[in-house]
Parts: C-alpha cells; structure tokens; sequence
DNA sequence: GCGCTTATATTGTCATACTTATTCGACTGT
DNA sequence: ACAGTCGAATAAGTATGACAATATAAGCGC
C-alpha cells in the first residue's frame, strides 16, 4: 500500500504547493485519497458497490473509526451511498459535487483531458464573466486599487508559481468585489483550472503570451475600474478563453 | 432535545418533497443538521471555536462515533476545521461549499432573505446561460423531444408541487444537452432557487404568471431546437430574471 | 529575562461489542 | 403451485473506554 509518497501522481505537487492547504496531517485522509481517487478514476464504476467494512479493513490496516470517517466524507461530497445489507454504492456522476476542490484535485490526478479542460472553461467563463460586471458595478475604490496593485505583480513576476499566484489572487479580487457569496466559492475552481494549465504551459517562459496575458487581465481591470460592466464582461472573457487555449494548443502539440 | 420532528423549521418540508432525498434516516444526520444550521445560521460566528468533543456529547446525548461523523461530514463541506489541542474553528464563508445541497438548505431554512436570492440568481445566470447556449449547440434530437414535453406538462401541472417539479426537470434537461458534467452538477442549486421562489409565490396560483413563465421556456426550448446559441442565452437570462422578480416583489409586498 | 521542558487540554486513533435495518430464502397455510 | 409471513444472515450504525499525537501554555532552570 503507498502510503505518503504515493499522493503525488501527476502535477499534484504544484496543486498542493499553489493551494496552501496541504493535505496529508492525519490517517483518514491518507485513506479519503485513496478511495477518492479510485472513484474519480473509475476503478469503482458509477453504481458499482465498493468492498464491505471488513475488507477495507483489511485493506489500509487502519482501525473502524478512520475508514468510517473517510467514508462520511466522500459521502458529504457526493461520491457514495451507504445502505444497510447493501454496501456503499459509487452514485452516479451527477451526484458528485463537482465544485469541491478535493474531487476537483482527484481529477486532476489522473491527468488533465482536453475535453475536462473545456468544461471548466465553460463554467468559468459562466460564472467569471457575471462576476466581473458586478464587480464593475459594486467594487469599492480599495478594490480597484488592489486589482491594479495586483497587475503590477503579475507583470514583474519571474517563476511559474509566483505568476500563477497572483494571477489567483486577480480573479479572487474580482470574485470578492462582486459582492456575490457564490462567486467567491469558486475559487477552488479557478485554483485548479490555473494550475491545470500553467502546469502544462507558463505564459512566463514565453515573453509575448506573458505580455499578451497581462495586458488582458489590464483590460478586466480598467473595465471594472470605468465601472463598465458590459467591458469587464467581454474582457474577462477573453482572458479565460485565452488562457483555455494556449494550454489545448499546448497539448496538441504535444501529442503529435 | 428536539429529534426528529425539529427539522422542519421554515419551508423545509417543500423542499424535502421536492429534493426527494429524504432526510433524517440516521442519528448522526441529526446531530449534523443541528450543527450545520447553527454555523450557517451564525449561532457560531466565522472563526470562531465551537465546544470541545466532551460538551457536544453531553449536549447531543450520543456516542463518540456519532459526533465525530457528523463533524467530518461538516468538515468536508468546508464549514470546520479541527486542530489538535485547538478545538474545532468554524472556517471562513468563502470556504465554504455553498454549491452543496445540506449548506444551501441550512441557507433556507433561516427564512429566504432577498439577497440571498439574488446572490443565487445571479449564478444562476451565469451558469444556465452558458448551458443554454452549449445545449443548443450540442443536443441530441430526444433531448430536444424532452424538452418540448417537459414545457407542456408545466403547462397542464394544477398543483405548485408538480410545476416546480418539471420546471426544475426542464433546467435539468438544458444542463444535461450541455454535455458539461459541472453544469449537471449544480442543478441542486437550482432546485433550492426554484423551491424557495415557489415558496413564496408559485406561478400556478396566478394565471398569468402561469402563461408568462411557460411562454419564456417555451422560448428557450425554440432556440435550443433551432441551435441557436445566442437566443437560448437571452432567453434563459429573461427566465432566471423573471423568476427571481417575481419572488422578490412578493416579498416586498409582504413586508410593507 | 530567555530558552527549554513539562503539564494539560483537545482532537486523532484504536479495538471490540452490541444494535438496527434490509434482503433473501425457507416455511407455512391456502 | 402460489402468496404471504417469518426468520436468519449480512452489512452498516452506534456505543464505550482506552491510548496516542499534537499544540498551547505554564513552569523551571539557567
């Protein structure tokens, strides 16, 4: 069983060095990972029954109250089911919560697909653009202030990780702005959509996508700041869009 | 303490017929409920230390087991944190997974408070547009056929009940021809906006409402037929808008 | 007054026993 | 043969008490 080194299978290093929260303090999520990423993977099919108590038991050696609280989390996220004389069924996937950042993390695990790149994509280019016009509706001028603040950083930025850490911080500013609760609880979304894509390809190793980059996330900025709400939408569009394609390029060519 | 007959606290027993999966099977599904509405309803302000173990047992008057599922539960849907020697903190809001069912749920039953209906309509637009506009890009043609049937049992629905159950299965079906697993992923959200809209004032009950609220998913539905993108946005920003004036101008009357 | 050690409180983990719910199949009566 | 009832078997749910790990804070020696 690969207990502590075996988390890191794909870019999951960068995921955890960006998100802060570091994973891995106590047993049960040694054992939360494992079943979590074996569901994500589909080593345990939609509807499928996963092993009884006694089993995995058996399985990570650890004691009832560890796998049963590991249980009750993937649960509280959406991923099982349990029921009396039945087991603990995988639910469909439309069930999973999606939006949580560990079943995010868990897919990303297994390698990042095109086709799930766009979906997220997709929704941020949702939820991102509604968020950008109210934030040029309802910033405050601190707001402003530390968006342009955060421009500059962005621009002087020379690793990876640094430009990827303020790039989050750009899009959790804009989310804080918007005055809308649920925007700001998408941040895991954007968190791992950035990762995702900076892991594959860093605007900060190509001079002209990093110029290209900061001066659209100026754009979001300037339109917020002007309080123009149609702009702030079209540019933050663009900046998602954008980002969505340099990485799918990437892969490309990659895989030719 | 109050078991079992404690939950329905404000339109609680709508939503649970609507959401369908039901409640309070469990014990810890009880303590867990309480808890989770005490934190959402700011009985435990953010940041703050909840009792140590020993006093929740004595207060809940259940096993050890039992407390500690119901605080992982708690934990996974991002509302707690638990150190060592700390106690269990109460996370900041925009840690928390407002895309879950149980936590938009303990949202509700604090009574619906017009900005937080505003806050879940403004997602709503963000994400259903986008659905709306790559379901009419995507469907398949038995979606379509699911769609147009779906819009004339909301037509014909004589109780609030059955209306919100197919307008809910109409936005389903839209999320679903997306082709986006995160879109199908938040119909929760949209079940609580719908059922909390309804609650106050469901269109069944006004006849004109009634035609206006089947005449704008008609809408959506013609555009999605006729693949075409930018009418399926327009028309489902009109819908969510609609819906949200409506409940939001019935609540004002009631206060005045 | 400073740094190290130790006490203490609180969550984390373990092991085991018992309870409850649900299914399946055998049994019974018609 | 058939339907319904009852009971055994199985898996999750609950309970309990003990011990380990951890982080704060008090105390101690220097």
């Amino acid at each position: 069983m690969d207990r502590s080194g075996g988390r890191a299978r794909h870019s999951g290093d960068l995921i955890a060095i960006l998100s802060g929260r570091n994973r891995a303090r106590n047993l049960h999520s040694d054992v939360l990972w494992d079943l979590g990423f074996a569901i994500v993977s589909g080593q345990y099919p939609e509807g499928s029954i996963l092993p009884p108590d006694t089993e995995l038991l058996e399985r990570f050696r650890v004691s009832r109250t560890v796998l049963r609280e590991a249980l009750k989390t993937l649960a509280a996220k959406g991923l099982i089911e349990a029921r009396a004389r039945i087991g603990t069924r995988v639910l469909p996937r439309n069930r999973w919560n999606l939006f949580d950042s560990d079943v995010l993390a868990w897919h990303f695990e297994l390698g990042p697909e095109v086709s799930f790149l766009q979906s997220l994509a997709e929704v941020r280019i949702g939820i991102e653009i509604e968020a950008a016009a109210l934030a040029a509706e309802r910033r405050s001028d601190d707001q402003a202030v530390g968006l342009l603040a955060t421009i500059e950083l962005m621009a002087k930025a020379k690793t990876p990780e640094d430009f990827a850490r303020h790039d989050l911080d750009f899009h959790k500013t804009v989310a804080d702005a918007s005055g809308n609760p649920f925007m700001a609880s998408i941040s895991a979304l954007v968190e791992m959509a950035l990762t995702a894509a900076f892991t594959i390809s860093s605007p900060v190793n190509e001079p002209e996508a990093l110029t290209q980059t900061v001066a659209v996330h100026r754009a979001i900025a300037d339109a917020i700041l002007a309080r123009d709400a149609i702009a702030a939408r079209e540019a933050m569009r663009v900046a998602i869009a954008e980002g969505f394609a340099r990485a799918a390029g990437r892969m490309e060519a990659a895989n030719s």
